[in-house]
DNA sequence: AATTCGTGGTA
DNA sequence: TTACCAAGAAT
């Protein structure tokens, strides 16, 4: 058996009338098992659109109050669009892969400009719309329109390639390309919606990456991995590259009326327009200190005295991981300008929860403002 | 086609 | 503690 799929690999010829009947059964199981989440209350297609973006890549539990207050403060595609962008993000503040934020935003205003406010029923036309990829757009489609399209995320890979015993490497886009085929060829045409939502919940609650609970599977008479006995054999996947790991000084700047410096990052890349403390990675051989003084030098262009290190925190993002060392630094020579262009702010400690900042920053301004507590220590 | 995008929970 | 993982999209 080969572990790479071919461009030219197709699943379809493993299917078994007996296999597609137990599958066309599934949107009856899903009426019987589903839980009872916010967003299956609601036939409106735009909350059903953001609950699908918040679930990218996250689980239910986490998204749930995200999905609560985003929708108290954004009730309708015009509400979304009228808003700011930093309105958004602090809405979304915590909940990660922030593209997902701004994209949500522009697509809003897309949505509010070319098609009248309304969401677009097609999978094609809602595939136009920033954010919205094959998975959220045969999701859309299907849940809120009934349309046939399968959608394919890690539960369904997950379900078909242990239902199919199906081993090629699923990082690689030709086995994406054939599991995408063979779910299209599984859909039933009467209950696409609840076809594609009970696939998920199969795999999010029976049919899990570890300790599935087979016995009550609904294709337990027709899996292969479990007639193979071995279940979490599959989905295969190739192991991760290791990820670096970076010391990162970062400085805060106070002015005498005790507000501190911050700076928005640039809205496209890694958290981009969320707000953060200037500085950046240590060089070979550096010490973390005059990491400190040269990033601020190079970001805002002034010479900084570095103080004590108010606080430390560990993150751990999904391709390197990062230390952050919170310098106080004094004013020596200059005023910030940032060099990039970017938004700079003086803001009182107490005002730093209007602004977006990224997680392991907000653990920062956690630990300074505990420390404050302390004014000795501050000073 | 392979990388780059967060975060929190869990074994 | 480490490593993996979770209702993916953009480039």
């Amino acid at each position: 058996m080969s572990r790479r799929a071919s461009s030219k690999t197709s699943y379809l010829d493993r299917l078994t009338p007996a296999i597609r009947k137990t599958f066309h059964r599934l949107p009856d199981w899903y009426r019987q098992h589903a839980r009872d989440l916010p967003w299956r209350r609601t036939q409106d297609p735009y909350r059903i659109w953001v609950a699908e973006i918040m679930l990218q890549q996250t689980r239910v539990d986490q998204a749930r109050p995200y999905y609560e207050r985003f929708l108290e403060a954004f009730p309708t595609v015009e509400a979304l669009a009228s808003a700011s962008l930093d309105d958004v993000l602090r809405c979304w503040e915590g909940l990660g892969y922030y593209a997902r934020a701004r994209n949500l935003h522009r697509a809003a205003r897309q949505i509010v400009a070319h098609h009248s406010g309304q969401l677009p029923k097609t999978y094609e036309a809602l595939r136009q719309l920033p954010g919205i990829g094959p998975y959220t757009a045969a999701a859309i489609a299907s849940i809120a329109f009934g349309v046939a399209r399968a959608v394919l995320d890690g539960n369904v890979m997950r379900v078909l390639t242990r239902a199919l015993a199906i081993d090629d490497d699923i990082r690689a886009s030709a086995t994406r390309r054939a599991l995408q085929e063979l779910a299209d060829a599984l859909i039933p045409s009467e209950a696409p919606g609840a076809f594609n939502q009970a696939m998920m919940e199969l795999g999010a609650t029976v049919c899990t990456p570890v300790q599935p609970r087979c016995s009550d599977c609904p294709l337990r008479s027709v899996c292969q991995a479990r007639a193979l006995g071995n279940p979490t054999a599959f989905p295969v996947q190739a192991p991760r590259a290791p990820v670096p790991h970076y010391e990162v000084a970062l400085g805060i700047l106070i002015n005498e009326a005790g507000a501190v410096l911050i700076q928005r990052r640039p809205e496209e890349g890694m958290l981009g327009g969320l707000w953060e403390f200037p500085g950046g990675k240590r060089e070979p051989g550096e010490s973390l200190e005059a990491a400190c003084a040269r990033e601020l030098y190079e970001e805002l262009g002034v010479r900084v005295a570095v103080g004590p290190c108010l606080a430390r925190v560990r993150h751990a993002y999904t391709h390197f991981r990062v230390t952050l060392h919170a310098f106080q630094c004094t004013l020596q020579e200059g005023e910030p300008r940032s060099r990039a262009g970017l938004p700079l702010r003086w803001v009182p400690l107490e005002e730093l929860d209007h602004y977006a900042f990224p997680r392991a920053n907000r653990r920062l301004i956690d630990l300074i403002k505990q420390r404050r507590l302390q004014p000795d220590l501050f000073e």
